[in-house]
DNA sequence: GATGAATGAGCCTTCATTCAT
DNA sequence: CATGAATGAAGGCTCATTCAT
């Protein structure tokens, strides 16, 4: 008697997220370069029962990004219209930011797909819009903020430049560096204090 | 005639630095899981020869890193003893950081060495050794920029990281979006701010 | 209430049939590299089930070529014993063997195992026995022919490799182009007129 | 010292040409299913060499049939406007065919490829394109001759198919089993006989 | 000093086979 | 009886490394 309907869709999408779960890890810390065996053994499962899931290792990689990149909508647009003053969203936005990563891996992970070459094609694109469009959402913020005088005066892109810098950079050095970053993550003040007038 | 012993020399040099050059770049972008024929076509020598100068592929990626990696002495030691107020010496070795940066790639080098698996074993620690010397330098003269007033109060060490990773991210970007980062890289005067009291 | 044991012993039989039916149908036209699973998905079933039904894909296989294989008493021994000339028995002979073709691809499934490598030992030598008794009821039959001079006169071998080849090429083309082949399938009188004197 | 540019352009072709070799022997016999390693060790290589003659075991394949498969103006085009009479041209035909078989397994090769679903695709219809080809010439031939009243009356292409099975079968055959077949390898006569009117 | 032919270890992927349900 | 989740051996392919010339 075969196994139910239920029970079959249940071990799927258990074993469907621990092998992304294991995805994650592993790639956003040894490089798009690890083998498949490595999420495998991370996962404590086959490497062939990886191949049930995902029909190569681009297309693993490709179902991790697409479920781990932030939705562009996720808090982006609607910032912009929220009530307070350019300075209040501003801080809002990287404060919800900062604290919205259960996964710091993958931003890690999203820059390995950045600097790889082996990553799928479509991915890269994808990623540098989602960044693009949180930088021009920054930059609004920015330039409204210098127009109350929130805002430390200066080319509104440099500083949007040196925002995304902070966060990518901390982000990796959290992951790299756990003991030392995580505990203390860096809170949106310090990226606030560069923009002070 | 046989060639003389100087020119073989000369020769010798030439080549190990062409090959060396060939591979910063290429293993900067790509990772370390360029391939030496990689390496090799970019030198525009046949990927034989780079094994004549360098045992092995790890061998090559540990030279390139140990002549790339910033001297510990290089301006650190004795930017301690050097005249003026710590907020002036902070002022200095910042910009001297910024300036000296004739290859950016190599501090995607050190990244890609960091974050593969595949790196020379000890280079890392290596690596990782020179940001805490940098770091430590730079943790005490936010200190004594404190105590003098030069610099906001808080976390030392926050402060410390919040630099590292402007500096991480800002130069890896500058790298992937040259158009857009290099000709306005941020100076100084960026990294200053967050530390304006 | 428990299935009976006859309905059991149905439900297995049919199964096995339906099973090696599609066997038959996917081992002949993709090769013996086709797939469990392909002759799973042929008869409408999982691929575990053709496992409770033959212990491996070679088992399989074998118990295939031996249910398909004509059978050498079929009509051969017996041949030799009919009444009428040699060459009217020759002609019954090979109409019979034109004739009693259902399933032209077990010819081709034949010529399968023989190329093959990954075909259960035994076999290629099985169905290299059965030709070689066909051969030799033919040969005889040819040699009676040619002494009573109803059959050309020639080396009595290669006539017989002559009328193989024949039936091998044209069950193979039937098999293939079934448009041009199959409604005009050459009949036996082809093979005689190689054998006119 | 590097390899003169002629010594290396002389190995790279006898090793090619070595490897193709191998391959149409172990494609020939074992069918296309034969792992490229099969090929390697009959060509006395590794199966790493074999990757750099040939991109992918699918284009050793192709460049194999490229090779082996007969032009089509290699006498076919040229029979027609041959001098004599349709039966001489016919017989000059096939007894060129019979002739000019150095490696008869190319002919086992095309079978394989026909029947193999993992061919390169494109080969199937040149394959089938040739086939035609030649069945045309063919065809044209035994009209003419039936119009003469060298040729038996009856189907042309009935004619036809049962030549084509004679060649593809006594092939097969003579490349199985070579002590039986090589050595009298049927002549041509045997498909004249077929054609006696 | 320099080249590129050659090898084989290792990774991606498929598929025969097992087994829990 | 029947299913499909799971495993691992094996084959396609790449690339670090060696070595004859």
């Amino acid at each position: 008697m075969p196994r139910t309907k239920e029970a079959s869709q249940r071990i799927r999408e258990e074993q469907r997220t621990k092998i992304l779960q294991a995805a994650r890890k592993v790639f956003a810390r040894k490089g798009l370069a690890a083998t498949v065996d490595d999420v495998a053994v991370e996962a404590s499962v086959s490497h062939g029962l990886a191949y049930r899931y995902f029909a190569s290792k681009e297309e693993l990689i490709y179902a991790l990004v697409k479920q781990d990149i932030p939705e562009p909508s996720a808090g982006l647009q609607n910032v912009q219209d929220m009530p307070g003053t350019p300075g209040e969203r501003l801080n809002f936005l990287l404060s919800e930011f900062v604290k919205s990563r259960q996964h710091p891996e993958i931003y890690l992970l999203l820059g390995q797909v950045l600097s790889s070459d082996m990553a799928p094609p479509g991915l890269r694109e994808l990623i540098h819009q989602r960044g693009l469009a949180l930088q021009g959402v920054l930059r609004q913020l920015i330039i409204d903020g210098q127009a109350t005088g929130e805002v430390a005066a200066g080319d509104p892109d440099q500083l949007v430049r040196a925002i995304f810098a902070c966060l990518d950079g901390l982000i990796r050095w959290a992951v790299y560096y756990p003991d030392q970053y995580s505990d203390h993550f860096p809170d949106a003040s310090i990226f606030l204090r560069m923009l002070k007038p």
